[in-house]
DNA sequence: TATTAATCGAGACGGTACGTCGAGTCTTTAC
DNA sequence: GTAAAGACTCGACGTACCGTCTCGATTAATA
């Protein structure tokens, strides 16, 4: 739709989107979340928590895993820019997980988003298009020069090296709970085109 | 009660387990994970399914998730034994997973099984507990036989290798859903192996 | 500020009520009581029924119970005139209930009013004044007459002739719910002088 | 079903329903009809106030209306026998629904399980079949003996009559909330004879 | 004619209840 | 003693409605 389209159309009457219900509503829900992890999350409580109608929830997100997972990414910083290092600039795409995770409890929102975007459709669909972005995409650009000089291998696949990369972050924030010690994300990245270095 | 009398009087009144009606349980229980996930999971679903009381299911596990880990080990296979090739030692712990999840919808099975030892406290003990004899204890035998012979790098630490080794498998089972293609147990040992390589 | 201002200066600024949304507010809430009766009655179903705001609704009645009276009381014509007979003069204060009743689903319409007129405190009291204006204080006149004559025994009580009259309508529109024939409000004004005969 | 097959058939397996639940929830539906009427009244509330959970109230009443009848009808006691009057056995008829009324606040019950048999199809089921087989029929039987002494009309009709005697209880408990003096059935009975009396 | 206040529709909001389903416990009957 | 069947309390599900509110648009009397 253009611009004209836009201010020729009738304006939508009656009342705008409250956006401190909206906040509320996330914040309650990545307490839930840290509190009940997936299978006890309850949008009841989030509802109570939050001093919010159950309606409301319903009326803006299609599902509440999808509202788990907005209520993650919420979490996650931009990452650094101007960084010209290939090492960095690959350390810079996790390193946002990474800082989210070390936050507070972060690292149980993390995780339960990660259930809500497993068991429900929508909420997948939107951590997938997320991490195709952030991620994956900028990625591919990094190894793709990395390739053309020889750093990498030539017959590196992207989804390889996109698990060989964030694999090891879920491990160790779903399964062995371990602490996330400084430098995680780029010893990560090391690893990664260690293993797909040229010969 | 001592060791002898348990072995002379009392001679245990009443049945023994039902072995039939674990099986039937164990069956319902991956049906339902595969048809339901973890959130949507139901108890009351594998007992009407498998013809078992919640009683029965309640009194034999000590919580639903815990159920759902044994009903997922029982279908990963014996590793193959007698192999004596480092990379191949090393493919062979993770390969009986990949071989679980290739067979039927054992994906979904694996899948939420992880869920529920995330997210339930028993589940996550007995998930743990196989992977640390399974996987952790004998990889880490082999890597200290590698590092010895100067193959990797002397400051190895047995969880990055672990998460560097199957990490990746847990983000194409969980996240990016894509097929396991042949082989792709072994491409994971070798880039693990690389990652860690000596110089 | 004082009646006198009241009355002098405000001279009310703006539009009058509106009243063709009164009339499509009262239509749609007669349609509502038709298909729902009382306790599944409802204001949303009337404000999207009579392309009403509930705020509208709101704005005119002091309580959906009274809107559901006035809607009613809407459907009752006015009494025959000019009738000089005691018994057809009897008569033609409950005609006007059998006639609203008789047409379309009126039935369900008086029903369902005298529902809310129960529940609803506003609802009664403007159903009792109606039926005090209406019916029970002509019916005191008549009755009066009738006892100087001696027609009528002398210790009548207003309020059991009143429901002498009318309480077998009640039984048959909102219990035994069956239909009326041509002739009822005769038959029950007869029987009710014959209750009270003199002798 | 005969007692032979009631006993060769297996019994059914299972607990048995909980008469102490039932006691509490007719209990506490009372008490919300009295204090929320027939549009205000909440199964929350009932299953708040019995300490019963929904599941067990429409486990065993297929609607909440007929619930409320039932909880109505269970205050309703048996009426007087041995009677020999025809007046008097006409006013027993009504005088357990005017005891009912009387005690505490029999009166909102007896109201608010009426507006329930109106409303819902299955309490209005249930009181119709209530009335037949405790007024209704007995009226009959008590009138044909009447009429064949030519003590009334020879062209009665059981509804006119039934009506005649019940419809004024319904005004007066409805309608205009008066309080029901003594005597209150013993005069309806005697209006209604009058009413229908041979010329 | 411009201002201004009341009205209207639309609909978002926090709540409460709906009727259903599942969790985990307990009781009954059968073997 | 074990098992199936199933009733029990509790609480969450996703939807609907209540009564209040805010928003633009419209309308008619006042300035």
């Amino acid at each position: 739709m253009s611009e004209q389209e836009a201010k020729t159309k009738p304006r939508r009457q009656g009342p705008k989107r409250s956006e401190t219900s909206k906040a509320a509503i996330l914040e309650a829900t990545r307490e839930e979340m840290i509190e009940n992890g997936w299978r006890g999350f309850s949008v009841d409580g989030v509802a109570r928590r939050g001093r919010a109608s159950k309606q409301t929830i319903y009326r803006w997100w299609p599902s509440i895993g999808a509202m788990c997972v907005d209520a993650a990414l919420a979490l996650i910083p931009d990452p650094p820019t101007g960084v010209r290092d290939p090492v960095e600039r690959i350390t810079a795409l996790i390193l946002p997980i990474e800082a989210a995770a070390r936050i507070g409890s972060g690292h149980y929102v993390i995780r339960t988003a990660l259930m809500a975007a497993i068991d429900d459709e929508d909420a997948g669909e939107k951590w997938r298009s997320w991490l195709q972005t952030q991620v994956r995409a900028p990625l591919r650009m990094v190894l793709a020069e990395l390739a053309a000089k020889h750093v990498i291998r030539r017959d590196w696949d992207i989804d390889d090296a996109l698990e060989t990369l964030i694999g090891p972050l879920w491990h160790r924030l779903l399964i062995s709970r371990g602490p996330l010690r400084e430098g995680y994300s780029l010893a990560l990245a090391t690893r990664m085109l260690a293993a797909f270095a040229d010969e």
